[in-house]
DNA sequence: GTCTATAGGACGATAGAC
DNA sequence: GTCTATCGTCCTATAGAC
């Protein structure tokens, strides 16, 4: 892992805990392990190391959702496989999180990644939801768009929940919550 | 309004939009109109002032829903006006916010009015739902406790996705599935 | 590619006059 | 109660040697 890459990583990780106004450079060097002189030399300053760590970030994000979406089993399933697969809860999301720094949300460049990620999980998760109501294996009176972003929603609520209670306990309670919600709405229970 | 209430008016204002970190001793006395020596007189330094804030608004939310948890009508019609309410989604929420904010969640004293407000408002809108199941206008499959908490975290969750979407549609469109979601277990339709 | 030295500014707070 | 002056620290970035 060369100086370059272990200086995104740090980045990645300071920023998933500090946020960006809380995460100074001296922090990151100092990290990864690479001087003043070395961050200066891979990135033009701190938006741009971060950008390199946010874009890498949302790309996870994405990946592995995507591979719960296409995944095996009915809609249904692969949507419950998703919004039960173990999250950080009390560390929050690297992603969404950043929904809450002025100084990423002010810069154009910064605020894209974020923008484009949740654009798409929201789209990606109604299509998978659509599915369902096609196939019959949910009620056809719910509308997929409203519901797949009410269902990110709870996700990204319940870390501010689990965070504010200091207990992730309360992030997987808003998850049984949803899909205890959910499954007045499922049709037919076929394997 | 004098000027101590000034400064606690300001902070507020200041903390809702750019956070703890983000908020300067300095910005908020030049939006107060007030000195430097005024603010140190009438509070011992940054935190202290937060604290007035932050516990003014923890205060103000905690009214409002408690009005709507206790108003008119059966239960779900209350949570429906609870979640209903008009919110200023881009801004988010004033206590909701400060759950990103290192400083405020290590300080014991500033976290716990945010503790505290979500605890009962989790603790208050459980209590709705089983007055609901109760009553039979709920399902009695349906956890009010878990179920509180995900309507909790779909409000939370709504800004979080308004805000990254820059677009206060989707925090509407979160509170839409989350209803959608409920409707499905809701039993009588009596007025 | 990496180092050290240094710049210019903002931060949170304190001192002491009025 | 309010003012101005000042402190020491950290922040982000640049310069220039190696």
């Amino acid at each position: 892992m060369d100086t370059r890459e272990r200086l995104i990583e740090s980045a990645r990780e300071l920023l998933w805990e500090f946020g960006y106004v809380g995460t100074s450079p001296k922090a990151i060097q100092q990290r990864s392990g690479a001087g003043q002189g070395s961050m200066y030399h891979h990135f033009r300053g701190k938006p741009d190391l971060a950008l390199a760590a946010i874009t890498r970030s949302a790309d996870e994000l994405r990946d592995r959702a995507e591979a719960e979406f296409s995944g095996p089993g009915t809609p249904v399933q692969r949507v419950t496989t998703y919004l039960r697969r173990e999250r950080d809860a009390l560390r929050g999301c690297p992603v969404g999180r950043l929904t809450h720094d002025r100084d990423v949300m002010a810069d154009p460049a910064l605020r894209r990644p974020v923008e484009e990620t949740f654009a798409w999980l929201r789209t990606r998760l109604a299509g998978v939801l659509a599915e369902a109501v096609a196939e019959g294996e949910l009620d056809a009176a719910l509308d997929p768009a409203a519901t797949a972003t009410a269902l990110v929603a709870v996700l990204q609520g319940g870390y501010v929940l689990a965070r504010a209670a200091g207990d992730a306990e309360v992030y997987a309670q808003s998850v049984d919550g949803a899909l205890g919600l959910l499954a007045g709405h499922v049709r037919s229970t076929s394997t």
